[in-house]
DNA sequence: TATTGTTATACTCTATAACTATA
DNA sequence: TATAGTTATAGAGTATAACAATA
C-alpha cells in the first residue's frame, strides 16, 4: 500500500521566521540565557546572584527593596536569592535598628572575591558566545556539519 | 532617631551588566518575546501558531512529527497547538490510511488567510520594535522621561 | 520491538497576592 | 493606615516520561 506523499519539510526554520528580527532576538536571548545559567550553575550560583552582587558593589549597603527596584526583580523573588547568597557567606543581612522593618544588605569580603570570579566568568562566556556567532555567520554552506568541538557553539536550540 | 545611611542605589542597572552582551541579549529577547505574545494574543493566537502555519506553507502536507522536528518543538507540545489550530479551523488533521499512526496536517484556506494576516502583524511588530530601539539609542540623556505615547516602546522591563 | 501521536507529570521562571512585623 | 519583608500560590513555558494504537 502506497503511503500518501508528504512533501518533505526542510530541516530548518521557515524563511519568514529566520528573517524576523523578533524571532531571532527571542532565540538569541533564550540561548544566551541557557548559556549563562549553565555556566553559573557549575559555580553553584545564578546570574541573578551576580546581578545582586554587582548592585551591592555600587551601593555597598542597601535595603532589599532598593535592590529589587534597581534590578526590576520581584521583592519576593529577592528574598530567596538573598537567602542563598547569605547561606553561601557572600552577603550579610541585618535589621536597621532605626526601622526594624528594613533589612540592610552588605557584601562580605568573600562575596567580593566571588564577584571578581563571576566577572571573569561572564567575560569568558561573552567571548565564547560572540565567537560562536561569528563562526556560524562565516560558514554559509547550508547544512554544513560544524567542525567537532568540545564546547558546543551557539546552536540556537529549540 | 537617625536611620543608618544607605548610599542610594542608582535607578539603573550596574554598568557591568549593561555592558554584557549576554545580559543585553537575554533582556532584548525577553522583551521581544513579551511583545510578540501580547500582540498575537490579541489575535487569539500564539507565535508558535504562526510558526506552524509557516511550516505548512512550505510543506503543504506534513506529519506532526515532521513539524515538531522542523521547529524543534516537543511533540507533546505540538499536539495542543494543533488542537487549537484545528478548533480555529486553520488546519485539518486526518490519519494517513496507509499508516494509521500518522496524522497528516494540512492548512485550510482560512488558515492561509490567517497566515497572511500574521505576516503583516509580525512585520508591523518588527518595525515598531526596531523603531523603539532606535529612539532609545537616540535619546542619551540619563533618566530622561520618554515622551508619552499610547503604545509603550521597548522599555526593557524586568 | 519500534514508532506516532497522546496524555500525564514535573520542574523552572515569573507574577500575584496574602501575611507579619513594624512604623 | 502604610510600608518592608516574608511566605504561599498560581500561571506560563518547557521537558520528561508513561501510555495507546499501529506497524
Amino acid at each position: 500500500m502506497t503511503e500518501i506523499e508528504t512533501k518533505p519539510l526542510p530541516q530548518r526554520f521557515p524563511e519568514e521566521l529566520v528573517t524576523s528580527a523578533l524571532f531571532l532576538l527571542k532565540r538569541l536571548g533564550m540561548t544566551a540565557k541557557e548559556r549563562s545559567f549553565d555556566a553559573y550553575n557549575e559555580a553553584g550560583l545564578h546570574p541573578y546572584h551576580h546581578a545582586i552582587l554587582a548592585v551591592l558593589d555600587e551601593g555597598s549597603l542597601a535595603t532589599q527593596g532598593a535592590i529589587a527596584d534597581t534590578l526590576g526583580y520581584d521583592k519576593g523573588q529577592l528574598v530567596g536569592l538573598l537567602d542563598e547568597l547569605e547561606e553561601a557567606g557572600l552577603v550579610e543581612r541585618r535589621r536597621d535598628p532605626a526601622d526594624r522593618r528594613r533589612q540592610l544588605v552588605r557584601m562580605t569580603a568573600q562575596g567580593r572575591k566571588t564577584l571578581e570570579r563571576l566577572r571573569r566568568l561572564s567575560s569568558q562566556l561573552e567571548d565564547e558566545f560572540l565567537a560562536a556567532l561569528s563562526e556560524r555567520r562565516a560558514s554559509t554552506t547550508p547544512h554544513a556539519a560544524p567542525a567537532a568541538r568540545r564546547t558546543a557553539p551557539a546552536e540556537l536550540p529549540a
